[in-house]
RNA sequence: GGUCUGUUAGCUCAGUUGGUUUAGAGCACCUGCCUUACAAGCAGGGGGUCGUAGGUUCGAAUCCUACACGGACCACCA
């Protein structure tokens, strides 16, 4: 019949459409006047690989901007990367140390020289990946964070902020990550269960007239990190804590190291943990940072930078020791020396670097701050607002209490990779005798801050000044996104049309390091909201709710995934899985079904293509069946609409995947198909090709490329601008909504004579004959022509007719209110005939009970609204009538 | 510790101001079919006292309270 195939394949019309897609320039807009639509993508890290999240995302990003572009509006979607300054650093480090470079030979432009390299080698795949996927990005668009003009604005908006007196240096604790050698703000650092080891410790009382200058008697502590106790300052115990009350004055020496130090008295401490005393690390805990700050105490940093110990720990075998080895170590030069109570399991709460998953230590530093209150106070409204619509709603309280507590943002970093922190330093001649402070100076460019410092001091060089070996943390740069792709800070004309972004689709996880901020800049920088809605999508997990992860190795490679499924089948499973929010567990078995789905549209359209044309005109049957199904088709429309509004994806897509599928195919399609080997009017073909065409318009925003080629088989002509990317979406038109319920109840006939078939074992193009018992109803089913028609063919019927007598040899079934005989030619069974109403009996009678009940209540009928109570009495008026006919029928079995 | 959120079929989830033929979908399952678009398919079927206990209401999966068990976020954790 047909050249095609009877199977889809996919790899070679996908990659023939999306050629074709980007090189007519479909998705590539520039202002105009129409209605605008935008959207950003939430840059992927410039060397990273696509994942299942990304598909996800991107996924649900394209059907937005197909969708709109559908619908005529201007339409762009912004792609991008972006330069991910640790975790890119990570990566150029670990590939340096392959080759046996080490980071600390190398000067900071050789450095960024094989960055940059590494860059340009990897960067960028991940956009071609996007492509396989479909994506229909406005490539002549792409940003990345680190181009010129994007980080002239990075630097504009630091110079901003100083000068608006937003920024400030300080030097407190911070977390740190050791691998990295850098900090890290509050947001990089995930926080997880652990067991962990408490050490329980005797701390001496110093005793001066003991030779070794220690009594017998002790304070027990308990900690976690004994590798800091050569740091200690104090122990601290609670005021009102008896068991304590009589050290006031004493003081206990540190193991090991034999240092005294004072007991303090602080209701910092909790009496009920462990046993009542602490020991105070001002230089490693962050509490214990305050405590030694309100008490005067020492500061004891023994840590470097790497993790390792150095010599203020005061014992040589530890010198340059790894903290977790020295906290071995410990265990053992503990017991030696009788300090060792026990060691206890311990459930802890354990901070890890996110890039790096090291542990991170609090450690003491000179770091850059954003003050973020006054930044937060527009960006928090305008959620509460609705200004800026979440999707789904929940993340607007995980929002708010983030923002209603927010904490200064760290956003220094000892990296390389990345932008340099503009601030310009400048130590002026010491003043006799005394030491000069720094002064700093921040500016665009060098020379600019050089211009500001010789304002000050008119004789210093530009050699004197010496920048800030720092950068940015990379959500300093991201969080100008939607600026500063739109070259924002230009006021440039796209940005006026295209700002605020119609939405933004991103995972709740970076709600706080991205989301959040991206707000704050828009209102900080443009005194607008970046986005008008965020959809916040799940977190795609295995079965067993395990996120994905290259370690757990259950994170299947996307671009196996769309060989296997083909793009659409992918893209498919990844929408329908779940809606917005919570988790989405990836089960293969959904893309596969997304590629059933390819299969079934392409045999549909063999079908459709197979049909040999004749002039003939078109019959009652075609046509209701066409009027019923474009009828329907509204109800989808208005379906697919509501849900889009609400960002309900996969509710979108599965009633148009349930409509295509039953309604189109099993019903539409079987409805109008002619006899084998016959041919069908002209009439009837075009409207199927117009219908498919709408449908295939209506899927195409979810699945593009099997839609784009079906319409363009359809077509024909191929003729240029006629592509289905850059079509028209279907409008909605009027509804006969008496003619689809006469339709629905003509398929509820169908299915219930199928099923006589079915029980009775007949086969299913063996013509029955069936009868009928007109009510109204039934008259009123039957007016047009056409219904009756489609129940003779798709029932396989030899006759259907009315009857005024019960029908020997039949079963009978009843549809609406309305009896039925199936004629069959063996005999009946009585006893299963009876037993199967007598089921059905009680079920309807069952069913007028809890009608009854709501209609004998008085004020049921006094209080509800009249639509409700007129429903209630049909109910009540259709079960009644369906009784009397099961009642009627089992009396004569 | 604070806040939020969930509990509906074997699994994953819808159920949108409380009422729409005594709860829906997909997958899985069962029965019968290789019927000439499609076995990646066709026709049909079974399966839920909506976490528990109260309450409000003419009416509750839907609103309220308590409890049980999950999950998440934030803060703290010697």
């Amino acid at each position: 019949m047909s050249e095609l195939s009877t199977k889809y394949t996919p790899a070679d019309i996908e990659d023939k459409w999306y050629a074709h897609w980007d090189k007519s320039g479909y998705f590539h807009n520039e202002p105009d006047d129409r209605e605008p639509f935008s959207i950003v993508i939430p840059p992927p890290n410039v060397t990273g690989v696509l994942h299942m999240g990304h598909m996800l995302n991107n996924t649900i990003q394209d059907a937005l901007t197909r969708k709109a572009r559908l619908e005529g509006k201007n339409a762009i979607w912004i792609p991008g990367t972006d330069h991910a300054s640790i975790a890119t650093e990570a990566k150029v480090v670990r590939m340096l140390r392959e080759r046996g470079i080490k980071k600390s030979d190398l000067t900071r432009d050789e450095f960024m020289a094989y960055a940059w390299e590494w860059k340009e080698k990897y960067g960028g795949i991940i956009l071609q990946q996007l492509r396989k996927l479909g994506s229909s990005c406005d490539w002549e668009r792409t940003a990345f964070t680190m181009d010129k003009g994007y980080s002239e604005d990075v630097i504009r908006t630091f110079v901003d902020l100083y000068n608006k007196g937003k920024l400030y240096r300080d030097y407190r604790m911070v977390n740190w990550d050791c691998e990295a050698k850098t900090v890290l703000s509050n947001e990089e650092v995930i926080h997880g269960e652990e067991q962990a080891a408490l050490f329980h410790v005797k701390y001496f009382l110093e005793d001066e007239n003991s030779p070794t200058g220690q009594g017998a008697e002790g304070v027990v502590i308990a900690t976690q990190r004994p590798e800091t106790i050569m740091a200690d300052s104090a122990v601290a115990v609670h005021p009102k804590d008896p068991r304590y009350a009589h050290l006031a004055g004493k003081k206990v020496i540190v193991p090991l190291v034999n240092r005294a130090i004072p007991i303090i008295f602080d209701d910092y401490v909790d009496i009920d943990f462990g046993t009542g005393a602490l020991k105070v690390t001002p230089a490693h805990d962050p509490n214990d940072y305050e405590l030694g700050k309100k008490h005067g105490l020492e500061i004891i940093d023994l840590l470097n930078e790497d993790g390792t110990l150095n010599e203020k720990c005061g014992i040589a075998s530890l010198v340059s020791v790894d903290r977790f080895d020295a906290r071995r170590h410990m265990k053992k030069l503990l017991a030696d020396a009788g300090n060792l109570v026990e060691i206890k399991d311990y459930k802890t709460s354990i901070g890890r670097s996110e890039r790096t998953n090291t542990v991170v230590e609090p450690r003491m530093s000179l770091q850059w701050y954003v003050d973020m209150k006054a930044l937060a106070a527009p960006a928090l409204a305008a959620v509460e607002t609705n200004d800026i619509d979440f999707y789904p709603k929940s993340f607007k309280n995980i929002y708010r209490s983030w923002m209603a507590e927010i904490r200064d943002w760290c956003i220094s970093r000892q990296l390389w990779w990345g932008h340099r922190i503009p601030a310009y330093y400048y130590a002026p001649p010491a003043p006799e005798g005394g030491v000069a402070a720094v002064e700093t100076f921040v500016a665009q460019t060098a020379e600019e801050a050089l211009v500001l410092a010789q304002a000050k001091y008119p004789s210093v060089m530009a050699a004197d000044l010496r920048q800030d070996e720092d950068v940015l943390d990379t959500w300093a740069s991201s969080w100008l996104w939607p600026i500063s792709t739109l070259n924002g800070f230009k006021n440039s004309e796209e940005f006026n049309y295209y700002y605020p972004t119609s939405v933004l689709v991103t995972g709740w996880d970076i709600i706080f390091l991205w989301v959040a901020r991206m707000a704050m800049a828009g209102f900080e920088w443009k005194q607008e909201r970046p986005f008008k809605a965020v959809y916040f999508t799940g977190m795609v997990r295995d079965k067993q709710r395990r996120k994905m992860s290259k370690s757990l190795g259950n994170s299947p490679d996307a671009l196996k995934l769309i060989e296997d499924f083909g793009a659409d089948g992918v893209r498919f499973g990844m929408l329908a899985s779940s809606p917005a929010g919570g988790d989405l567990l990836f089960d293969e078995k959904l893309l596969e079904q997304g590629r059933n789905f390819c299969n079934k549209l392409w045999n549909a359209l063999r079908l459709i293509k197979g049909w040999e044309v004749t002039e003939t005109t078109q019959s009652d049957t075609e046509r209701v069946a066409a009027a019923w199904f474009e009828s329907k088709s509204n109800t989808v429309l208005a379906e697919i609409e509501e849900n889009f509004t609400q960002f309900r994806l996969s509710e979108a897509l599965m009633s148009l995947y349930n409509f295509i599928w039953d309604d189109f195919c099993s019903w539409y399609l079987e409805m109008i198909k002619p006899e084998y080997g016959k041919p069908i009017d002209r009439e009837t073909l075009e409207i199927t090709e117009r219908i498919l065409r709408k449908l295939m318009a209506m899927l195409h925003p979810f699945m593009p490329f099997i839609t784009e080629e079906i319409w363009q088989q359809l077509d024909g002509k191929n003729t240029e601008g006629s592509d289905l990317c850059v079509g028209s979406y279907p409008k909605q038109t009027t509804i006969d909504a008496a003619l689809v319920a006469k339709v629905e109840a003509a398929k509820d006939i169908i299915s219930k004579i199928r099923e006589v078939r079915n029980s009775k074992g007949l086969k299913p193009r063996e013509p029955l004959v069936v009868k009928f018992q007109g009510s109204e109803t039934v008259k009123s089913l039957m007016d047009r022509d056409g219904v009756k028609s489609l129940i003779t063919k798709l029932g396989v019927l030899e006759s259907f007719e009315m009857t005024d007598t019960d029908v020997e040899n039949a079963v009978s079934f009843v549809s609406g209110t309305d009896k039925f005989f199936v004629v069959l030619n063996q005999t009946i069974d009585i006893e299963a005939e009876r037993e199967k109403m007598t089921k059905e009996l009680q079920h309807q009678q069952d069913f007028l009970k809890s009608v009854n009940a709501k209609l004998s209540n008085e004020r049921f009928v006094a209080n509800a609204k009249p639509e409700i109570l007129a429903n209630e009495q049909k109910k009540q008026a259709d079960a009644l009538a369906r009784i009397a006919i099961l009642e009627e029928s089992l009396a004569k079995l």
